[in-house]
RNA sequence: CGGGGUGUAGCGUAGCCCGGCUAGCGCGCCUGGUUUGGGACCAGGAGGUCGUAGGUUCGAAUCCUACCACCCCGACCA
C-alpha cells in the first residue's frame, strides 16, 4: 500500500480528548476517528487490524466446530420482552423510535429463536453457533476510546447441548480456543474465575488484561495464578485477637475523633483492637456491619449474603437509627441486626463507637456483648495480603475484560420454549452456554501493552503490514526506481508492505511516521546506502538498525519476521 | 444521574476575569522556488455562523440565562 495514495491521516499532536495511550495512538496513527461519544469509525489502516483480529478469532472458532452466522442488529422488541430482558437491560438497551425494534446488545434471544423448532432432536446436538458483529449498548458513560463504546464489534458464540455434561465440554472447548486466540494475538492476559452470581452453580471465567484503564479490580497471585474479581476475592489476613482476660466495657470521651486512624492515634492502640461500624439499609431495615480496623466493606459480598436490596445509610438516617453520626457508631446498645466480618469473630477488648457523638467504648467482647451477631466474609481484599491457596502475596490492580465464557444453562431455552426430544421421546430444554470477546478491546489492549514514546510496536500477527518501506528522497530517480522495484519484490515474496513513497516529505518526517505506525520492520532506501547496493533494516521493537545488502535482504527479513 | 472541566479554522491552542476584535499563533492545507538520513526553508495564499438559542449593551468570543456536545472523577456496567 502506497502512502502517497492512501488515507492514513497521522497526527503529530496529541488529541485533547484522548487520555490513555491506546486511544491517543490509535487516533495519531490514523486508525480511528470519533464520530460521537463512544462511536468510532475505523479508518482503512485501523480496519485492517480489526480484520486481522477477526481472522484469528474466526480460525479458532472454526477449529472447535463453530458455525458462523450473521444475525440482525435490529431485533423485534417482542422477543426481548419474552425473556424479560427489556427490563433487565433497562436504559442500556437502545430502542428504535418509529418501530417496535431494539438494537441488539447481545444475541441469546436470536439464537434461541433459530434453535426453537429447528434443533428438535438429541441427534441435532451439540451445536456451536457464533457471529462476529456490531453490538449496541447505550452506555451511560463511554470511555477510554474504543474500550467502552456504545457500538462495538463482538464475537459471541453460543453452545447448544442436550445436558450439562455436553455444556461442560463445549465450555472447555471455548476455554481452550480463547487461550489460543489471545496467545496468537500476542497479549499478556490472565483468567479470572468470576462469581456465578444469580445463575447458581454455573461456572464463568473472564479473560483479563492488566491495565490502569480497566473497569474491574482484580486480586491476583503471581505464584499460584489465583485471580479473582475483588467483588468476590478472598485473602488470608490477620484476625482480631481474643485475649485470655476479657475486660468489661467502659465509655471513653473521644472529642472530634471520627476515623479509625484518629481513634488509634488518640488512644495509642493498634487498628486490630478496633471495630469499624457501617450502617446499611437492607429491604428498608438497618443493619450494622462491623469490620476490623480500617477494612472496607465489600458491598457485593454484603449484597449476595443478605440478598435483596442493600444501600449505605444516609447521614440523617444514621443519626436517627443510632443517635450518633458516622464515626461514633458501634455495636453496644445498637437495637437492630448486627453482622460482622469473620476477622472479628469472638474478639474481645475491642474499641468501637458508643452511639453517642464524641464517645467510644473500650473493652467490648463481641461474644459476650453482642451474642446474636453473625459472622461472614465481608471485607475487600487489599494488595499485600496473603493468597488463600498458597499464602504468597496478593496484588490488587485494575484490569480490562477481553472475554467472558459463561454457562447459561436453560434460562433462555425455558423462557422461549426451546426444547428437544431425547432418546425416549421425552422433552427437555436445550442447555446453553455463551461466550464473548470484545474485538476492539484486543486492538486497544495490544497497544496498551506494546508502545513506546515514539508510537505503536506491532508484532507480526496483528501488524497491519509486515514491512514499512521508506524511500527517503523520492525526487532522486535512482532511489525512486530502486524503492519501487523493492516494493514489488517484497510483495512478490509474500510480505504485506506499507510503502512510504511520498514525494515532498523529509527523512525525519517519514521516520517518525514509521515509528508511530509501528510496523515490525522498516526497510529504508536512501542515497547513502544505496550507492553501495545496501539498504537499512530497522527493527521497531528494539530500534536495532543494520545495513544489509539488497541481495541478502530477504534472508534478513525472514530472520526478523 | 451527581461532582468538576472544556467548546474559538482539519488538529492543537491564545484572547474571556477587566466588553472596543477587522479574532491572534503553531501544525496541517494550496501556489511557486530551494531542500531531502530523524517532524526543512523562503515568499505568497485559502480556510472562522468564536457549540446553539435567547438576553444585557452604542458595541459581545468576552457579561447573563437556557440548551447541546465532548472530556475527567463517581454511580452504573448485561
Amino acid at each position: 500500500m502506497r502512502l502517497s495514495k492512501n488515507f492514513v491521516p497521522t497526527l503529530k499532536e496529541v488529541p485533547s480528548d484522548a487520555v490513555i495511550p491506546s486511544h491517543v495512538l490509535m487516533i495519531r496513527a490514523g486508525m480511528i476517528r470519533m464520530v460521537s461519544a463512544g462511536i468510532y469509525s475505523f479508518l482503512p489502516l485501523g480496519y485492517k487490524i480489526v480484520q486481522k483480529i477477526i481472522d484469528i478469532i474466526r480460525e479458532e472458532m472454526n477449529a472447535i466446530g463453530g458455525q458462523e452466522f450473521h444475525f440482525p442488529g435490529l431485533n423485534p422488541k417482542e422477543i426481548w420482552d419474552q425473556t424479560g430482558r427489556v427490563e433487565a437491560f433497562g436504559d442500556i438497551l437502545f430502542h428504535i423510535k418509529n418501530r417496535e425494534y431494539v438494537l441488539a446488545p447481545t444475541h441469546e434471544e436470536i439464537v434461541a429463536f433459530h434453535a426453537k423448532g429447528a434443533v428438535t432432536s438429541y441427534k441435532d446436538l451439540p451445536q456451536i453457533w457464533y457471529q462476529i458483529q456490531t453490538k449496541f449498548r447505550n452506555e451511560p458513560r463511554p470511555r477510554s476510546g474504543v474500550i467502552r463504546g456504545r457500538q462495538f464489534i463482538m464475537k459471541d458464540a453460543y453452545t447448544l447441548d442436550k445436558d450439562f455434561e455436553g455444556l461442560d465440554y463445549g465450555y472447555s472447548l471455548h476455554d481452550q480456543a480463547y487461550r489460543k486466540i489471545f496467545d496468537r494475538c500476542g497479549l499478556k492476559y490472565f483468567v479470572v474465575g468470576a462469581s456465578s452470581g444469580a445463575m447458581g452453580g454455573s461456572k464463568s471465567e473472564e479473560f483479563m488484561v492488566r491495565s490502569d484503564a480497566g473497569e474491574d479490580t482484580i486480586a491476583y497471585c503471581e505464584n499460584c495464578g489465583y485471580a479473582a474479581n475483588v467483588e468476590v476475592a478472598q485473602s488470608v489476613s490477620q484476625k482480631a485477637p481474643r485475649h485470655s482476660e476479657s475486660k468489661s466495657y467502659y465509655e471513653i470521651p473521644t472529642p472530634n475523633v471520627k476515623s479509625i486512624d484518629e481513634l488509634c492515634a488518640f488512644l495509642k492502640i493498634d487498628e486490630h483492637e478496633t471495630a469499624k461500624s457501617r450502617i446499611y439499609i437492607h429491604d428498608g431495615k438497618p443493619v450494622l456491619v462491623l469490620m476490623l480496623g480500617n477494612d472496607e466493606v465489600n458491598e457485593t459480598k454484603l449484597q449476595s449474603m443478605l440478598g435483596g436490596q442493600v444501600r449505605p445509610g444516609h447521614p440523617e438516617e444514621l443519626k436517627e437509627i443510632t443517635g450518633a453520626d458516622a464515626g461514633s457508631i458501634g455495636p453496644i446498645g445498637f437495637k437492630h441486626k448486627i453482622i460482622a466480618d469473620t476477622l472479628l469473630k469472638d474478639a474481645n477488648n475491642l474499641y468501637s463507637g458508643a452511639n453517642k457523638n464524641d464517645f467510644h467504648i473500650g473493652g467490648i467482647d463481641l461474644k459476650r456483648d453482642a451474642p446474636s451477631i453473625e459472622y461472614f466474609d465481608l471485607r475487600t481484599v487489599e494488595s499485600g495480603e496473603k493468597c488463600v491457596n498458597c499464602n504468597s502475596n496478593l496484588e490488587v490492580f485494575k484490569a480490562i475484560e477481553l472475554g467472558h465464557i459463561f454457562k447459561l444453562g436453560t434460562k433462555y431455552s425455558e423462557a422461549l420454549g426451546v426444547n428437544y426430544l431425547d432418546v425416549n421421546g421425552k422433552e427437555h430444554p436445550i442447555v446453553m452456554g455463551s461466550y464473548g470477546i470484545g474485538v476492539e478491546r484486543i486492538f486497544a489492549c495490544f497497544i496498551e501493552q506494546n508502545f513506546d514514546e515514539k508510537g505503536i510496536i506491532w508484532k507480526k500477527p496483528l501488524a497491519p503490514f509486515d514491512i514499512h518501506l521508506i524511500a527517503l528522497n523520492m525526487k532522486n530517480e535512482t532511489i525512486a526506481r530502486s524503492a519501487d522495484q523493492l516494493y514489488y519484490e517484497l510483495i512478490a515474496e509474500g510480505y504485506e508492505v506499507l510503502y512510504d513513497d511520498r514525494l515532498d516529505l523529509s527523512a525525519g518526517f517519514k521516520f517518525n511516521d514509521a515509528d508511530l505506525l509501528g510496523m515490525p520492520v522498516q526497510v529504508i532506501v536512501g542515497e547513502k546506502n544505496l550507492k553501495d547496493g545496501n539498504v537499512e533494516v530497522k527493527t521497531r521493537s528494539n530500534h536495532e538498525k543494520q545495513v544489509v545488502e539488497l541481495s541478502k535482504l530477504n534472508i534478513k527479513l525472514k530472520e526478523i519476521l
